[in-house]
DNA sequence: TTAATCACG
DNA sequence: ACGTACGTGATTAAC
């Protein structure tokens, strides 16, 4: 027995690319080429010759006009129009098919399932033949015979139906599937079908007279309304039975040697999955870039070596915490050299790693690493991790991530080491190997980089901003944060009865015990058992739904109460604890990784500890001096300021220059009542829709946001515009400019690509519009106070301060200060801070200390 | 691994 | 008619 599988390849292309089109993350390569149906598509392809372990396989897809468009001209009329982003991503996966060794079918006016009705039929009569079918579309499934199977694929997984197990599911025979759809219709596809039938009603016509024939038969036993309905639509009816047979007789020789599924054709494949950037699927990878021979030398004691020009150095390590992970070794490349040093001999702190101009990838995870070791490294020129990422390059820890959008071929930090979860060593010779070649793809990738770091007149951004930034931030994260754990613990304790009781409150209020952690249960609680008013087919628990319901029924306000707690509990009590080690925490901020500019802060985050409520931010009394006081500086209302910047809106820029509260003096304006008579209400709008202009805003987004209808908002909104002009005509030149060049930038140059922008989906692109209207004020935001770090942390060094900078938090600048070095710190962060860049508003700061991040306010 | 939730600017 | 604020990270439940 043979078994053919037949694909629907239209099915399987649209539905990759609608599961991922819709997400805001449309995947294309560097080049703009859409590619996220593919990317589905292969994986999918994959996965069937994985299961199946097919000996033939056929791929089936639409061409032409059919005729059901020829004999009814309303079919499927009503259908969106194909995106062009997919359409031109078909002729590709017919490309991959060929190079997978499968062969595909399109036949002129047919659709995909009249090939595969065909090829069905050619299993029903060719007695050693079987098929399984694979789709979504349940039209197929009348293809079902002895002989014939399907795998009706759902969102996650499918489910098989066979001859027996589809009688027992649907109560009629496959074929009848056609009768079902006769009388349902299929409004996808425009199919009229009975009006008023669905598919209950559809399904019980069916037991009882078996076929659309037996009913109009038996029409008389019909009673009433039905009856009518049938006899009314009787010709849409047998028109639907028409157009929704599968022909299973389409004029095409069947060469059945044609179907074998063949060897893939590795380098062509290769070449195709390269050219999409589909780097995961690549096979054994060729060599890309020719490599001489070099002589590695690995390196014994530090005498042997001998560094006379600018080199590339990579520092490997096991993990990506370098606060925790252990230094593997160093790779060393220039044309002369090609050296590994290992640990023990990099400990003799190799006067190299001081003098000679180095080039690296991740400057800061080395310094902190090599820090730690008390090894010096300085005169490094550039990184080139931070190059990618300014360059707009898909930036990860790995840096053969960026290696392989270069067109190097240098083996993922996974294949070498293994998971994250489960690290381990390879052979020395490997480690070696691999290390070299990695300082020797930064040896080789600088030129490249360095040059479109000129091309995009972003020099000032790359070496006044990010690599000193580097240097700034590995100081912070190595100096760490002191954290006095008993507050915590103490803190911890109190909260945690105070979670027994809530816990027991909801346990009684429910009338049973539940996980309230867990949404799903937590919905089944509140909506169905004690049934209180919620969306249709929404089981959302999130907190702008619970406040909705805070009148309805007292379990809201505990339930409310047991997130806040076991939120403070979890992340900021246990989670912070468990990163404590030696009395401080060390945060790593993420360069590279924001689309924006700004940093981010991991394990543990300190850019989001509580300050809202007040039981969370009792969080920030444990966190403490080493020295003596803890101070912050923060940016009042930078991002409003940058906007009114951009835009030269002068009101607004007069407000600022007079220091008015901003948003009383908005609430003014747009109420229209002196300041003094703005409510406390009429400002919390204002500043709502301060923060709206910020984002790109929407009197959706505005009214959901404050709580107000769309149209309320909307008027608000109008308003505004009005009452500031030149704020409509500024966000519609960045949008024109952004549509333009598909990119934005930031007053520094800092460029963010938005493919989005020009996306035929309607919420894809109006999402791009809004990235485009926040990013430049987002992202100067960002620049403005990585320059301030900058130029703070000199002024210190300049000044002998050993006073430290330890936290960042976007707008906010905290310090670990000496007693007697208060009075001028202050005046070296005021001025720096107020002065960094000269805008047409002034920057204020705003700043506190005390004795804990708490008292910092 | 992903979705839901909630902490921050 | 659709379904929408921008940028992040950690934890939990549930697959």
């Amino acid at each position: 027995m043979k078994k053919i599988i037949l694909v629907d390849g239209n099915n399987l292309l649209f539905r990759s690319y609608y599961a991922t089109a819709y997400n805001g993350n449309f995947m294309k390569n560097s080049k703009g080429f859409p590619t996220n149906a593919l990317y589905g598509f292969v994986n999918m392809i994959s996965k069937i010759i994985n299961e199946e372990n097919p000996q033939y396989i056929i791929v089936a897809f639409d061409k032409g006009k059919t005729f059901r468009h020829i004999e009814y001209e309303g079919y499927k009329d009503g259908r969106v129009k194909t995106p062009d982003e997919l359409k031109m991503q078909f002729p590709k996966a017919k490309e991959i098919l060929t190079a997978m060794g499968i062969k595909y079918y399109e036949i002129d006016n047919y659709e995909a399932d009249d090939i595969i009705g065909t090829f069905s039929e050619y299993c029903n009569k060719k007695e050693e033949f079987i098929g399984t079918i694979i789709s979504s579309d349940k039209d197929l499934l009348q293809l079902i015979t002895k002989d014939v199977d399907i795998k009706l694929l759902k969102q996650k997984d499918y489910i098989r139906y066979d001859e027996t197990s589809f009688k027992k599911e649907w109560g009629i025979d496959p074929i009848n599937i056609i009768d079902l759809k006769a009388l349902m219709g299929d409004p996808s596809d425009n199919i009229p079908g009975v009006k008023g039938v669905g598919e209950k009603t559809a399904l019980k016509l069916l037991h009882d007279y078996k076929t659309l024939d037996g009913i109009y038969e038996n029409i008389e036993n019909v009673k009433g309304k039905l009856k009518e309905k049938l006899i009314n639509d009787r010709e849409n009816a047998y028109k639907s039975y028409h157009l929704a047979t599968i022909v299973k007789d389409v004029d095409m020789d069947i060469d059945i040697d044609d179907c074998i599924y063949r060897k893939e054709d590795t380098d062509n494949l290769n070449n195709i999955y390269e050219d999409l950037e589909f780097y995961s699927f690549l096979k054994k990878k060729k060599e890309k870039k020719s490599v001489k021979e070099t002589e590695i030398k690995v390196i014994k004691n530090v005498d042997e070596i001998k560094v006379d020009k600018d080199v590339a150095v990579y520092l490997e390590i096991l993990g990506t915490n370098y606060h925790k992970s252990h230094i593997i070794g160093m790779g060393v490349y220039n044309d002369d050299i090609s050296y590994y040093i290992p640990l023990d001999v990099l400990k003799q702190n190799p006067k190299f790693l001081k003098e000679n101009k180095k080039y690296t990838y991740d400057l800061k995870k080395m310094l902190v690493s090599l820090k730690y070791q008390n090894v010096d490294i300085d005169n490094v020129v550039f990184d080139t991790m931070i190059a990618g990422s300014l360059l707009d390059y898909n930036m990860k820890d790995d840096i053969s991530y960026l290696a392989n959008q270069l067109d190097y071929d240098l083996k993922f930090y996974e294949n070498i080491y293994g998971k994250l979860s489960k690290l381990s060593l390879p052979d020395e010779e490997e480690i070696i190997k691999e290390t070299i070649n990695r300082a020797r793809f930064i040896w080789e990738s600088k030129d490249e980089l360095n040059k479109k770091i000129k091309e995009e007149d972003i020099e000032y951004l790359f070496n006044e901003i990010e690599m000193p930034l580097s240097i700034v931030l590995a100081d912070m994260e190595y100096t760490g944060v002191k954290v006095d754990s008993q507050i915590l613990k103490n803190q911890g304790e109190s909260i945690k009865i105070k979670i027994e009781l809530v816990s027991n409150d909801i346990y009684n209020l429910a009338g049973e015990k539940f996980n309230i952690s867990s949404p799903k249960q937590l919905s089944k609680i509140l909506f169905e058992k004690l049934d209180l008013p919620h969306k249709k087919n929404s089981t959302s628990t999130a907190i702008d739904v619970l406040n909705k319901l805070r009148e309805v029924h007292p379990i809201i306000d505990k339930i409310i109460e047991y997130r806040k707690l076991t939120k403070v509990y979890n992340t900021y009590i246990e989670g912070i604890l468990s990163e404590i080690k030696d009395g401080k925490v060390h945060t790593i901020y993420t360069q590279n990784l924001t689309r924006t500019g700004r940093l981010s802060s991991i394990e543990p985050n300190l850019q989001n500890i509580p300050i809202r409520d007040q039981i969370g931010r009792d969080i920030r009394k444990a966190f403490i001096p080493n020295f003596d006081y803890i101070y912050g500086a923060d940016y009042s209302q930078i991002e409003l300021r940058i906007f009114t910047h951009m835009a030269d809106i002068e009101s607004l820029k007069q407000a600022f220059i007079k220091g008015e509260d901003i948003h009383t003096k908005t609430a003014s304006d747009i109420f229209k009542v002196a300041p003094s008579l703005v409510t406390s209400n009429q400002r919390r709008v204002a500043k709502a829709v301060n923060f709206g202009i910020i984002y790109g805003i929407s009197s959706f987004g505005l009214g959901d946001n404050v709580g107000i209808s769309n149209k309320e908002a909307k008027q608000f909104i109008d308003t505004y515009l009005m009452t500031y002009p030149g704020i409509k005509d500024y966000m519609e030149k960045t949008v024109k400019e952004a549509k333009e060049k598909g990119s934005v930038k930031t007053l520094f140059g800092r460029k963010r690509n938005i493919p989005e922008i020009n996306n035929t989906v309607y919420l894809i692109r109006q999402s791009g519009e809004r990235i485009a209207l926040n990013t430049p004020i987002q992202g100067t935001a960002a620049d403005i106070i990585k320059l301030a770090m900058v130029k703070v942390y000199k002024a210190l060094k300049d000044n002998n301060l050993k006073s430290k900078m330890i936290i960042q938090v976007h707008d906010e600048l905290v310090f670990d200060v000496y007693e007697d070095e208060i009075k001028k710190l202050d005046e070296i962060v005021t001025e720096i801070m107020d002065n960094v860049y000269k805008l047409s508003v002034p920057l204020k700061v705003t700043k506190n200390y005390g004795k804990s991040w708490y008292d910092a306010k």
